[in-house]
DNA sequence: CTTGTGGTTGAGTAATTGCCCATGAGCAAA
DNA sequence: TTTGCTCATGGGCAATTACTCAACCACAAG
């Protein structure tokens, strides 16, 4: 309509389609006729402005900071699947916000129309996620857990969460009848030669998705609270450079598996391939730090649900 | 707790969508099964994500036409600041384009570490402009209102802007509790003698940045609309040279505030001071074109936002 | 004068997106 | 419980956008 210098840039050109285009919410087809040009030179112009960045989009809020850290550390350690949460700076529990993550995460999973297998850890923080379950029904899905169901002290281990999802999923779920620790290597293949337990454990190794807590070690730390190690072992296994674990495999700063007597006496299933399958790592907070980056490190999760705080952590 | 969680996750859902697709640039489709929902979903999220305005589009690219008539305008008005907008051929809403302009600039100011006194008008364009603001947190500033917030029928004056910017911005701010228009000079005079809207006068008249839609006359015009002025009232001051208004205080075309009983009935605040602060008219389209000119004219203004059209209308 | 190169254009077409509508779930009132 | 309302959902389809390709132009080298 307007004849526009011959002198003006084909930048201006491409900014002022652009502008039109994203800012005015113009069809490229009324750009092109206003600008006395063809529809394709309108969204050649367009697509240019996007190429030179001249169109700066930017995502106001919180959870934007979230996806690009998410993003970094996604690329950083060659995850399959990064969620991260907004840290609560009021301290609060230790669950709030990637409980609910992981629960969201969860339930997408179930949703899924095709038959899965879904196979579970344990630890406070799955708990809380599983807490958070609305009630499903997928009678396709298998949910199987990695861990055993009883606690040293012989009764069942409080924190193995696939009782509690039961609870809220109707799907057919698979325990392991076996205790967390047992007393030696030997003991554990007794046990795992066992048909029951032959049967959960191809299961797992079958799953399609896993959802694991992520411990800390330390006196303070879910093995030593729960009463599955000593105080005497533990600082023992953090001598030897131990920082964490997964469903009681402990490993080392580097995500490596300690090879060592306690890790031998371990019967939960191996955690399922990270070649074949996801498997999501769930924590979050200072104490948890060092053993996440570990799980990253050594690739024993390919799928990871933190805050932002951890996630910060894990970029430096 | 729950009901928040969900809601708010909706529109964490919308922030992802939105993100993926504007920022990550992929498919609605990629999305959707990314994120376990249909296409459908997907593009309702994205398209609720901008109608949300999470998505903020900004061009990063000054357009010469625009910025050649911005500096013409500005030497020949003496104006401090002028921001021209490309006009949108379309017959699009009057507020397209400057809206996000204005909002551009009003966060420019609000980000400064030092604190301001910021003043606002009222007005549709205004309007449009402020709910263009991202949230910020600025407790060091102070927000004004320059208008009364009361509607001749006595309810809350809807284009009174201060509200609205107070959702936005975290900001101490402090409207005027006053009608716009009052039923005589000596009314006013007691009314403004009060304390509490001295005081807002007081820091009316400090502000170190104010932003004034500015209105055309007319009984299309705002004040005949929104009810202030009877269409008779109208017509006599148009017979009396009357071509625009700020904040209620009209002008003739030269920028002169008319000396007449309308404008001793403004219980606004007077405009701050041209010498000492920055005044920013907003403003665009052939209707308001002699509203404008008359402003710039007249110096009721130092700054301006408009439109290409109203610019080159300026320049002849 | 011919040829090659780089870049732009419009047509055609495939991919993507926006919108309408029927459906059904959830829920409050009767 | 039924009724009526609201609203999210997904299918289908039209509109819009992105991409490919051959043709064309300008210009420089041969």
């Amino acid at each position: 309509m307007v004849k526009r210098s011959e002198t003006s840039g084909r930048l201006d050109d491409a900014a002022r389609a652009g502008w039109l285009y994203y800012v005015a919410g113009r069809t490229q087809d009324e750009i092109a006729s206003s600008m006395g040009i063809s529809r394709q030179s309108a969204q050649r112009l367009v697509s240019l402005a996007v190429a030179e960045r001249l169109i700066k989009v930017r995502l106001d809020h919180p959870i934007a900071a979230c996806l690009e850290l998410a993003n970094a550390v996604r690329n950083k350690y060659g995850l399959r699947q990064v969620d991260i949460v907004p840290s609560d700076p009021g301290a609060g529990a230790a669950t709030v916000g990637i409980a609910e993550a992981a629960a969201a995460e969860i339930e997408r999973w179930l949703k899924k129309t095709d038959p899965i297998v879904l196979a579970v850890g344990t630890g406070r923080t799955l708990k809380a996620a599983v807490d958070q379950l609305p009630a499903i029904e997928c009678i396709n899905h298998r949910i199987v857990s990695l861990t055993g169901n009883i606690a040293p002290d012989g009764s069942a281990a409080y924190y193995n969460v696939i009782f509690s999802m039961a609870d809220a999923v109707k799907a057919r779920h698979f325990p392991m009848p076996l205790p967390v620790l047992v007393t030696s290597a030997e003991e554990r293949e007794t046990l795992h030669a066992q048909q029951l337990v032959r049967s959960t454990l191809d299961m797992s190794a079958q799953a399609d998705v896993t959802f694991v807590g992520i411990g800390e070690l330390g006196i303070d730390g879910p093995l030593c609270v729960d009463g599955f190690l000593e105080k005497g072992e533990m600082m023992e296994l953090m001598d030897n450079g131990a920082v964490g674990e997964i469903c009681g495999w402990i490993f080392d700063s580097e995500g490596k598996l300690l090879d060592n007597p306690i890790n031998e006496r371990v019967a939960s299933a191996p955690i399922p391939s990270r070649e074949t399958s996801v498997v999501i790592g769930i924590g979050k907070g200072k104490r948890k730090m060092k053993a996440i980056k570990a799980a990253v490190t050594g690739h024993q999760i390919n799928g990871l649900i933190t805050d932002e705080e951890v996630a910060e952590y894990l970029l430096t």
